[in-house]
DNA sequence: TAAATGAAATGTGTCGACAATTTTAACTTG
DNA sequence: CAAGTTAAAATTGTCGACACATTTCATTTA
């Protein structure tokens, strides 16, 4: 599988397609962070017309993928610690409120799906000791699904159409495994535990501790490996 | 002046200077909301060629003004109560959080210039008894002030650069001008007090119920217009 | 040698034309 | 007359070329 936004829609023309290419290597470090990119370079790698590209790379303007300033050209975003923390800020924010939607708007089939999805994702990391599975695609699922749920266009444009690129960026960029998995995983259940109750109100204190703890164990990391220079 | 967006640069390119219009035009309703917009139409209009026109069209549906379907078109968003309900949701999850951000971020010189802008305000309520004044600009300038001094970019264009097209659209074409005046001032005052001391915890609750206040007037509105049909 | 100047080269912005798709309209058929 | 089919018109997507701005680099000058 390439993608795992469920809000991306099927590519349909080229620069779509191309697109999404230019995303993934963005992404996943190809095109290095921070780089320059050149229109006439990229045009000819993919085999296509500039406008084509042009049409391309304003969409990764839109996800925050790239920053273009007029007549000098675009660069990709950088990935530092303070963009990091701000990301994760702005989640907390977005997150939480889509959490407490959800509780109020989710059917009773959502919900029951969703406590299917984190029983089977509990098997999984029972089993096979899935750390590294869980903390990957189970927590990107986990989110994701409570965003769809809350119902609200304007909150899931947002995070699953912009914000969540940049967050796959910083992950796969700062390799990031630390070993919350299974506190993630209870928390997970926390959080659907008062969606289930229909406890708005908690359901969006949860999750933005659920974040917030993510943060914290970054702002952690960063704390430590400051002290080996 | 035309523009009031303090996140907005100034226009360089032809596409940019065309952007601007059609926002505008867009936000003020000159093109109606939910119509279909006609490339080859706009761009004779505008007298550039199509690609130019596109390349505005990108940006406007990068603020959420325009919807793009391939191969089939672009249309002005709707203006639906859900989609403004919705938009406020939104904001109140964004600015609470801008707001903490701001209490906890801010300098002393920018608290300073933040308290005589609102003992500019408030002279001018008095004086003129500027309601009409108060609820446009002055409530926009409060609002804009407190996202920039959070000094998180994230938030920053998330906020200004997107979210704040469509409110203001909303404000042109619902006509919005609800008595939430003098005490929209009055939670202006307490919230700066709150980041005066620093209390971040409390100047993001009193921000979000600024905003839940203003959704609710907007609530109330609606069921009393439905009583009428 | 370092700073300033100017020209060449590179890169972005804009244009008009063609290709591919969708929409419209006319026409056939039941 | 309504529904389905087909052809024409209109619209969007893509392309290559040119205009303009920025950057690079060689040359001049202090």
């Amino acid at each position: 599988m390439y993608l795992t936004n469920p809000t991306q829609q099927t590519a349909v023309t080229t620069a779509d397609r191309v697109f999404e290419q230019i995303q993934h290597a963005i992404v996943e470090g190809d095109i290095p962070s921070g780089s320059k990119i050149s229109e006439p370079e990229l045009a000819k790698r993919y085999q296509i017309s500039r406008s084509t590209l042009r049409e391309a790379l304003n969409r990764l303007e839109k996800c925050h993928l790239i920053e273009r300033k007029a007549n000098v050209g675009s660069r990709v975003v950088d990935c530092t610690i303070e963009g990091l923390l701000e990301l994760y800020i702005t989640r907390e924010a977005l997150e939480g409120m889509a959490c407490r939607q959800a509780a109020l708007n989710m059917s009773d089939m959502e919900i029951a799906d969703m406590q299917a999805m984190l029983k089977a994702h509990g098997q999984t990391q029972e089993l096979k000791d899935g750390v590294a599975y869980y903390q990957e695609q189970g927590d990107l699922d986990f989110h994701y699904k409570v965003i769809l749920c809350s119902h609200n266009k304007q909150l899931i444009d947002l995070i699953c159409g912009q914000l969540y690129h940049l967050v796959r960026m910083y992950r796969c960029q700062f390799g990031m495994n630390s070993p919350r998995a299974s506190r993630a995983f209870n928390e997970h259940s926390q959080i659907l535990q008062a969606i289930t109750d229909r406890d708005g109100e908690l359901a969006e204190m949860l999750m933005r501790r659920h974040i917030a703890a993510s943060r914290k164990n970054i702002e952690k990391k960063i704390a430590e490996q400051n002290l080996l220079d």
